[in-house]
DNA sequence: CGGGATCCTAGGGGATACTG
DNA sequence: CAGTATCCCCTAGGATCCCG
């Protein structure tokens, strides 16, 4: 496994990165995107259950973020419906499956930190 | 496997986060983290290696990543002489190397991605 | 119901120059 | 040799309100 992290650049739809840990990181990177993307790991999910699953994130970046992710290909996204209310559905593209064994490792180094040095806000 | 993410938030070093993931994405995140990491996974480095490396970064960046790195407890420094020209080795410590697996698992994903639908830019 | 428009700011990261 | 000091720009992400 050799990253090209040793001269050549690496680029992907324009965006040019140093090495490819870097245009993964990039992908996914950010407060919101791998939260997403674990709570879309199981199965598809609308909008609004996402942000139920999700309290703490603003509409405005939720819809920014699943944009994004639908635009680097990760995410799919499905209309319902003509009028009001609509139902948009939002789900893991093949591409986004990929990703998801870089997810468990992740969340499973993620848990490990918080039983470490971390602490639990509790909210409930 | 089930991450903090449903209704409680966690905390680190007085940094609040979503979940666990969020948290794990924070320490390791942006540009350069990542790539400075994988230059560390094998052996200590000095500070002019890791430039040498990573001819793209600035110095400056180079540093307060490294500083950043080493705040957060996953990369140890240690300084040999005293006057100049002195000596400053970088490594992972033991927290540092647990992130290896995932590491591996974000440089296998990147280099996938690379494949199927991205570009080298040549330098050499 | 599922967003968009607008405005704002904290800080990540670059450029250039200098130093113990 | 291994950094700092400044300065500056740009983007992620939040707040608030509005819309088809």
């Amino acid at each position: 496994m050799q990253a090209e992290c040793a001269g050549d650049a690496v680029k992907l739809n324009g965006r040019e990165y140093p090495c490819t840990v870097s245009l993964a990181m990039d992908l996914v990177g950010g407060k919101w995107k791998t939260v997403i993307l674990y709570h879309l790991k199981e199965t598809s999910k609308r909008y609004s259950e996402l942000r139920r699953e999700m309290p703490d994130i603003t509409e405005m970046t939720l819809s920014l973020q699943l944009k994004q992710l639908e635009k680097d290909g990760l995410v799919s996204r499905a209309v319902y419906g003509e009028k009001p209310p609509i139902k948009v559905i939002y789900q893991l593209t093949d591409f986004g499956k990929t990703f998801i064994p870089v997810l468990d490792a992740v969340t499973a180094w993620g848990n490990f930190i918080l039983k470490e040095k971390g602490e639990v806000v509790y909210r409930s």
